[in-house]
DNA sequence: ACCTGAACACCGTTCAAGT
DNA sequence: ACCTGAACACCGTTCAAGT
């Protein structure tokens, strides 16, 4: 007997990708009813986030900061992994409206702003692996995305690239942003480590580099040169991609 | 009494550096000798990630595979993190020659395409935390690049602007292009997946992103598109720089 | 069906020995 | 000075209960 003539049941999405999906687990079935939301656990878990940074996310002290046994909240994500996601989704709520005007640059450019706003609001963001945008948020993400460069001269098979570029660039701009101002506040960026490492870069015989250090253009970052940094490249790349 | 006239004794770098640049630890000091090289501990590590990726690193394993116990790693290593910073000095090692061309393109392309071979290469690079270059061969880089720009039309300010823009690029390139690839060989890539997901990209109105999915641009990227991918940004930074 | 208690296999790190 | 043994405070995850 084969399997042919009884209906394929609906394949269901991987469960990960359902509950970002918003779709009901196990819908109406009885018993017990849950302590907690999904929403409530995600929230808590981007709070504890925005605290104390990605570190201070564990199951262990989410499910504390809940009241809950840690293995109660294998109830309502599967693994770390989903969580994490979730969690992605969470930073990226809301996706920007889809931009109705004709200035492909502005449109852009202000998708980036809003875009670097949520890293900005949410460090952690950064943290989180990468991965390809399949659920709802990041899609949304996208989708303005795609809008906005619509009234680009860009040929279709380029807008991906384009998008994909310009994703990444928000991402590793304020990453790199993020690093710096950590190093500049560490004891390591003393005036003295750069007064002992400075000898060394001579040694090797990097010129350019010694003459960086020497015009201080390692230090002190401040929240203007933070933003003329960013608008330095986002500027570079419109054009690039103005061709 | 003041300290004043007490000589600063000269203030070392922090252990960490003193060990990525090189410099001996207590030099000449007796007493029994080390089993281990720095060198070896650093390249059993490199391989351990090389084979396993970056989650198979732990100074449990790498003392295994080293016939020592976890602890006796804390004698050439501060902690956990420093080995990090060693691992990226281990993937950057013998930084490209710094370019003697006029032509600033070329020589830039031909340094962004070393840099993405070590990413290749050592993909695990990609997952060490991005800390401001201050070891000697992450500096090293940056001077090649620095050479490269020379030539440039750029004007001295924005010379590390557009470094740290390149630097970048490649980096975000490479994780975009290993995670979209890890995602293709993953089940979720499934025909089905694509197809499940769709008419919930329809629900919300994302018709471009609806247009991208049914034109398959989701799928199974070659090294082909691969290089093409990563030649398109490129080119559009290049173009973006040079104004 | 939910939640708990107990347990497992891992982490990085520290301290008090031994040689 | 090096290395070990033992211990600590953490992880994520699983399983067998209890209600």
């Amino acid at each position: 007997m084969t399997q042919t003539d009884a209906p394929e049941p609906p394949r269901l999405l991987p469960p990960q990708l359902r509950r970002a999906w918003g779709m009901p687990q196990q819908p109406g079935k009885r018993g017990r009813r849950p302590s907690l939301e999904l929403e409530t656990i995600v929230a808590q878990a981007a709070g504890l986030a925005d605290t104390g940074g990605m570190a201070s996310v564990s199951l262990v002290r989410l499910a504390d900061a809940l009241n809950v046994t840690t293995n109660a909240l294998y109830r309502y994500v599967d693994s770390r992994e989903e969580l994490d996601v979730l969690l992605r989704e969470y930073a990226l709520a809301d996706p920007p409206l889809t931009a109705t005007t004709d200035d492909w640059r502005a449109a852009t450019r202000e998708w980036a702003g809003a875009l670097r706003e949520r890293y900005l609001r949410h460090p952690w963001l950064a943290d989180l692996t990468l991965t390809v945008p399949i659920t709802p948020n990041a899609l949304g993400w996208l989708e303005a995305l795609l809008a906005a460069l619509e009234s680009s001269p860009l040929p279709a098979p380029d807008i991906l690239r384009a998008a994909t570029l310009l994703d990444g660039y928000v991402r590793f701009q304020f990453i790199t942003q993020r690093d710096l101002g950590a190093w500049t506040e560490h004891p390591l960026s003393d005036r003295d480590v750069v007064e002992q490492v400075a000898p060394l870069i001579d040694a090797r015989g990097y010129r350019r580099v010694a003459a960086l250090f020497g015009a201080g253009q390692y230090q002190e970052p401040t929240i203007a040169t933070h933003d003329a940094d960013f608008e330095y490249g986002l500027e570079r790349i419109l054009r690039g991609i103005a061709g």
